[in-house]
DNA sequence: CGATGTGTTGATGTGCGTCAATAGAAGTGG
DNA sequence: CCACTTCTATTGACGCACATCAACACATCG
């Protein structure tokens, strides 16, 4: 455990604010996993004993159907933590884990964070701030499941990833085509053909992983009144 | 506001194990609200200065499309709380709220709920258990909307109303099916072609708004391995 | 008893998934 | 460095689950 990797956690926005002291307590028995490729972290229903920092890399949160298919919760970069909320959820993760190739992960036992919770009041309330938002994210989640189109969804997560107001953008997609489709409950198929049709009409152009954004507010209103893939 | 809706309050999973005194200063300014009918009680980006116990009726929460379209996130049913999150969302409701028919709420200012927060630390925790539960079921509902049919929702939903283990059980359905169906990401016709494929199988009869489970097992099949409503 | 609202059932349309073929991109090994 | 495999992404043809549109049955209520 580096002091460097110390530094990061405690940029994190949940333990923004600890003091140095609490902050070396929470990570006490923390260690630093190197993980190569594609690795499972946890399993749904797996007993958790600790909640992740990702330090390099990116993991993506899952689940699987009956049949086995997959749908992407979430996509974690660098800077975040997941599986905090864990604690409070009977001690089971409720999603799978796994790395979206090569990662550097600090992995936290949930024994210090909760002896961490209950000396720090105010941690407390940056923890229900922080699940809070995950909620509202979720919910958001949940409308664009049933009330918008794959364009549309497309169309929003092309605009969430750019900063507002600026008329044009570049995206850099960091993890697989197949995985941003999952995240928004698309097909691999689908996702590609709503890309084929934007750069058509102009709006955005396509090289490798990057997307350029050219017209944002076209895109908004693509969004809005069309968000279909037909023509 | 009287005592026994004082005592009603109480019994709430976020407010059980409060000392009587500090029940009562959390409900210092809280008002009884009588509803007639369907109303409103807030709009998605409304200033939130409340939150609501549900002492009688029934509320929905939802979201609108741009279109105009509804999708109900949830439906809360007697001795339940809700908006109780927003507190920790920047202070504005991210759901439309409205009753389902005449309904007895108890209207709680955020501000005495924020105050009895910091004097109970025990209540923190148990209002992070309180919002990471929400944030587990949304998590199964964006899995269902995702990964399972119309059919496997609905199955699901019966399924999750009865009581477990038990072959057989009766389900009455306070609200309007219309509602249940948007809830479960499904329009109205199709959930009632839905239940009509159940009912034809044997696996439930239905009489108004209540459905008897025939056979239980038989329905976990049918989730597992057809859940379509094709023949 | 007409009026209005809720649920059911049938006919038709369509958005997107599925299947399949191909093209690139990236890694592997001699 | 170039053949070879392997994997991701794209594009086309087709099918299906579900929405949509519409007609009707059946309540409840003034």
């Amino acid at each position: 455990m580096q002091e460097q990797d110390l530094a990061a956690v405690g940029k994190a926005p949940l333990f923004a604010g600890l003091s140095w002291e609490e902050l070396q307590q929470l990570l006490a028995h923390a260690r630093v996993r190197h993980v190569k490729g594609h690795e499972t972290l946890f399993a749904e229903g797996d007993k958790a004993q600790a909640f992740y920092f990702v330090a390099s890399g990116a993991v993506r949160l899952y689940r699987l159907s009956a049949k086995g298919d997959e749908k992407v919760i979430e996509i974690l970069l660098p800077g975040s933590t997941f599986a905090e909320a864990v604690v409070f959820l009977g001690g089971h993760y409720p999603v799978y884990a796994a790395t979206l190739g090569d990662s550097r992960l600090i992995e936290i036992p949930t024994q210090d964070f909760v002896r961490t919770l209950k000396a720090n009041g105010e941690m407390a309330m940056k923890m229900l701030a922080s699940i809070s938002m995950r909620l509202h994210h979720l919910i958001n989640d949940v409308q664009a499941l049933t009330l918008e189109t794959a364009g549309q969804r497309v169309a929003g997560y092309l605009l969430e990833q750019s900063p507002e107001g600026v008329p044009s953008a570049d995206i850099h997609m960091v993890v697989h085509k197949n995985v941003i489709a999952s995240r928004l409950g698309v097909k691999a198929e689908t996702f590609s053909r709503v890309l084929a049709a934007l750069r058509e009409l102009g709006l955005i152009t396509v090289a490798g992983n990057d997307i350029h954004i050219a017209d944002r507010a076209g895109l908004e209103k693509w969004r809005e009144d069309v968000g279909s893939t037909r023509p």
